[in-house]
DNA sequence: CATCGATGTTGAG
DNA sequence: TCAACCTCGATGG
């Protein structure tokens, strides 16, 4: 499922291409049929994300609330954005211990994403003609170049709702949540939500954030997991942030040094702005040529503990713990976290 | 080709 | 604590 930097891909793919538009929406599959009539025919004004959940305010107050949920993704066509490197993962590196092979500017192309060969074929950032699914790994569906043969393409499968400009559709499928709200609804659901690296002040979010871990029992584990403390970590960051900063999982919020909680945080920004600008969890720095490239091809030799039970740690080699906290698995080194 | 499992959340019990 | 939601890539035969 998506975690944060996906949700700020697709926002931006919103705001780039569908906002100032009027958007024909429906639902395909029928299961939104209201809510699709409500928009129908409006001006998008905006497109914004806050950790995983998305918002896309129309003309007359409305808006569309969407979270993805475990399964869920956006299917773009027509004119949008397959660049991978654009903006700003370069602002904020060198806060921690990164040596900067990601920050250069090498972004990864790998299996299964928009590739950099073809910001060197294209001008980057630049519309193209395209197919386009962005939820946990982004994937381009038709080949460079390929002109797609009609537009809009007939919907296919349980399209949810599918938001239709001149030159660009979206089709949403399998969310967790897809509501029309009112101003006042949203607000009500923002309230909820912990500080976002890319929305919130960065002094004050950060402030916040050790307030808030600095009370609770609750170990720092499932903490980071919990959308009202921090917005947008799931399951992948939370281990690998955890590892990067060789905390125990289990330690209760209120016993993390409070410069370890701040250490988190910023950890937390540094990733999340790799992620949007790479569209890539990578949660390992430092790698050589070699390595990155290996890491980019295979899931596994992306992270430092996530999805690797049994193996050795990177740094140690002790094998990886893995143990089922709140129902979702949690991996950690029993050495360096100790 | 059938089965498994997942980057998430909600709500029932 | 656990099932439900609902989709599809990875895996194994």
């Amino acid at each position: 499922m998506p975690e944060g930097h996906s949700v700020h891909r697709i926002t931006r793919q919103f705001a780039r291409h569908f906002v100032g538009e009027q958007v024909a929406a429906s639902s395909p599959q029928g299961r939104f049929a209201g809510g699709a009539a409500e928009i129908d025919g409006r001006t998008m004004l905006s497109a914004k994300a806050v950790g995983k959940q998305m918002f896309l305010e129309f003309t007359g107050g409305l808006w569309l609330r969407v979270h993805l949920g475990m399964y869920g993704a956006w299917d773009f066509a027509g004119d949008i954005t397959t660049d991978a490197t654009t903006s700003s993962a370069n602002g904020r590196m060198g806060q921690t211990n990164q040596r900067g092979t990601v920050a250069s500017g090498a972004a990864p192309s790998g299996a299964g994403t928009e590739g950099e060969n073809e910001d060197s074929l294209h001008s980057i950032g630049a519309p193209r003609r395209a197919r386009l699914r962005m939820a946990e790994a982004e994937t381009l569906r038709s080949s460079p170049g390929e002109q797609d043969d009609t537009f809009p393409a007939e919907p296919i499968g349980a399209v949810r709702v599918r938001l239709l400009t001149s030159h660009s559709v979206a089709d949403l499928r399998g969310p967790t949540a897809c509501e029309v709200l009112y101003p006042e609804q949203v607000a009500a659901v923002l309230a909820k939500l912990g500080p976002d690296p890319l929305v919130d002040d960065p002094v004050e979010a950060e402030d916040r954030v050790v307030k808030t871990i600095g009370k609770k029992p609750t170990p720092i584990g499932l903490l980071l997991m919990d959308q009202s403390v921090i917005s947008g970590i799931g399951n992948v960051y939370r281990a690998e942030i955890l590892f990067r900063a060789r905390l125990n999982p289990h330690t209760p919020g209120k016993l993390v040094p409070a410069e370890s909680v701040r250490a988190l945080w910023r950890d937390w920004t540094y990733l999340l702005d790799i992620g949007v600008s790479t569209g890539q969890m990578m949660t390992m720095d430092g790698l050589d040529e070699e390595q990155f490239t290996r890491a980019l091809a295979s899931r596994d030799d992306r992270h430092w503990v996530y999805h690797r039970t049994g193996k050795p740690c990177r740094v140690c080699g002790t094998p990886i713990v893995m143990e089922v906290a709140a129902a979702r698995k949690l991996y950690y080194c029993p050495v360096c976290q100790a």
